[in-house]
DNA sequence: ACGTTGTTCTATTAATATTATAACACACTG
DNA sequence: CAGTGTGTTATAATATTAATAGAACAACGT
């Protein structure tokens, strides 16, 4: 995994870290079983400090997307790939919507934002 | 334009606000040419601090969603509207990936979340 | 003249983000 | 068994952002 922390951004890193830890599993690059770096090598390796590190993988396993066992390590989706729930699908849409939205006053069309979309999941999957 | 704020919600009151005075511009609800209220008017409808209504038109002026006429008031996409630019598609992508990647990791194919794009964008049009 | 406009300035409070140490309890390994 | 490494917890300090507050300014419209 090459990760790629934009320290000026207005994104806050430990969302960054978790953005992109997110588009590996994603993008098959982290697959179920994977076990991650330990919060202090992980922050070291990315220059950062541990907490930061580990508010990324909290935010992580909210969402699910990792299990944290305690003195032992963190592995990715355990459970396997299950299907999003209800739930979750809401809570994405919530996200996704005030974009949408922007898109429309910026005169794209419904077709245009599919392809957009469709364009960004084949990036996505490539890396 | 029927404006509701969740005071209690992890997006910021200004974010909120910004938000859906765009929803309203994307439902046509909000025409180019409209003026908004003052900002200590529309403040004190909404129950907010003058600066943070201020905020979030400055938010829309950045974007160019609307024009802020020193002394004088507040006004909808001024110029007509003009289709997106190469740029504002490009920033606008680079938000929606994050959420489309999170999608693959909870097993939406590319299909479905096609379709929740076009339910969100039907669901904005109509209110 | 008068009231309204967005702007600017200063100030305070609260919440978040980030870094920094230190210590704890447990697991694994040599 | 001793040592190292694990996530966890606690405390603290700093910086940035979010939100509110009050006051004053300059210009516009009537």
């Amino acid at each position: 995994m090459f990760i790629e922390i934009k320290p000026n951004s207005s994104v806050p890193i430990y969302l960054q870290l978790a953005q992109q830890l997110i588009e590996g599993m994603a993008r098959g690059e982290l697959k179920p079983g994977d076990s991650l770096p330990s919060v202090r090598s992980f922050a070291a390796d990315l220059g950062m400090n541990m907490h930061t590190v580990n508010k990324a993988y909290h935010l992580l396993e909210e969402k699910d997307f990792i299990q944290i066992v305690p003195k032992s390590g963190v592995i990715v989706r355990p459970k396997g790939m299950e299907k999003a729930t209800q739930l979750q699908q809401q809570l994405l849409a919530e996200q996704i919507r005030p974009l949408l939205a922007e898109g429309m006053v910026l005169q794209l069309s419904e077709e245009e934002m599919v392809v957009m979309v469709r364009e960004l999941v084949q990036h996505i999957k490539e890396g």
